[in-house]
RNA sequence: GGAACCGUAGCCAAGUGGCUAAGGCGUGGGUCUGCAACACCCUGAUCACCAGUUCAAAUCUGGUCGGUUCCU
């Protein structure tokens, strides 16, 4: 058996994810795109190590700040500390709100060792790309303003990998997708908190790398650390950030929505804030019958 | 009580007589085989209301309602 406890940000997945390691006997597996980096711990709402209360946690702090970590190497290591946990006997759960990486994961996508890192394409225009690209037959339909993907597609047919539209199936058997959530306005209202909440300790925790002048993808691009830079060299105001942060933020939930309804089958429950336990006992309920 | 100005989508806002009323933000929906907390796509209005002028009005005239500023 593996479960898989995704949703948007701030619905309670680490606190669902504790509590049924408990119950099962399982360990868990971290499926966050930001949460593999040492050092974000409070933008990323990394579980504490008091909140992991001693379950055994994997994929976490495995990368440095200025490391670069991608879909291919979570799927090679989630894959691996699947077969790690199976092994000892105990339960894989894998809580995160990166769709893509889970998807990977757990779904036959294969992707190709590749070591070309040549920047040939990065430089062309849109509208070269496109026109590379209209030398290929191809069956798909592509994204023809997305100039990263479309640098992507480029690079990958020039492997010979042909593009397909596929149903992916899942490797492994007995896995259990639970989706926790609640309503929009409610989820938004405990987003926009938690960062009023956060922004303190966030401002120490990020301060240190902007005086380093330490820039990576990381920081770059995870919500909660990429807004700070503007403030730190005092161009923005806190209030001005705070509010960027919070609506990225809930822009965020709604793309990982769009992704956990149309990319996998999930079975949602509503989260009972008042009695946290009602939530986790229908999960279990779930889990038990089926 | 009087005068001036204003009233275009959830918000900001262009248009001041003539093709299907710009744009920005937000919102909602979506795409997805290597940066995925990424990148990209889609998304809305008979212009406060009523009457009139005109071949034609968001644009002109009158009235009503609402707002802002000023005067006594």
């Amino acid at each position: 058996m593996i479960l898989v406890i995704v949703g948007p940000t701030g619905v309670g997945k680490t606190k669902l994810s504790i509590e049924l390691a408990k119950i099962y006997n399982g360990e868990i597996i971290n499926a966050d795109s930001m949460q593999v980096y040492k050092g974000l711990d409070v933008g990323t709402a990394k579980a504490t190590l008091e909140e992991r209360q001693n379950i055994k946690h994997h994929l976490l702090d495995i990368k440095e700040v200025w490391e670069n970590y991608t879909v291919f190497d979570y799927q090679k290591d989630a894959r691996e500390k699947i077969e790690e946990i199976k092994a000892k006997g105990k339960i894989p759960i894998l809580v995160g709100g990166t769709g893509y990486y889970i998807k990977a994961a757990l779904y036959d996508y294969d992707f190709l060792e590749e070591n070309n890192q040549s920047n040939k394409y990065a430089n062309l225009t849109i509208e070269k790309l496109n026109e590379l690209l209209s030398k290929y037959e191809l069956s798909i339909n592509i994204d023809k303003n997305n100039k990263k993907r479309l640098i992507r597609l480029l690079e990958k047919l020039e492997t010979g990998w042909e593009p397909e539209k596929k149903d992916y199936k899942l490797i492994y058997d007995d896995v259990y997708f639970i989706g926790l959530t609640t309503s929009r306005d409610k989820l938004y209202d405990i987003i926009d908190k938690r960062f009023e909440k956060m922004i303190i300790p966030l401002i120490d925790e990020v301060k240190p790398y902007f005086l380093k002048q330490i820039d990576s993808k990381a920081l770059k691009t995870g919500i909660g650390y990429k807004e700070l830079w503007p403030f730190f060299e005092n161009k923005k105001t806190l209030v001005e950030v705070v509010k960027e942060c919070q609506k990225n933020s809930r822009n965020y939930a709604k793309r990982q929505y769009t992704w956990f309804n149309n990319q996998m089958d999930i079975n949602w429950f509503n989260v009972d804030y008042v009695n946290f336990n009602n939530t986790v006992k229908e999960v279990v309920e779930f889990i038990d019958n089926k």
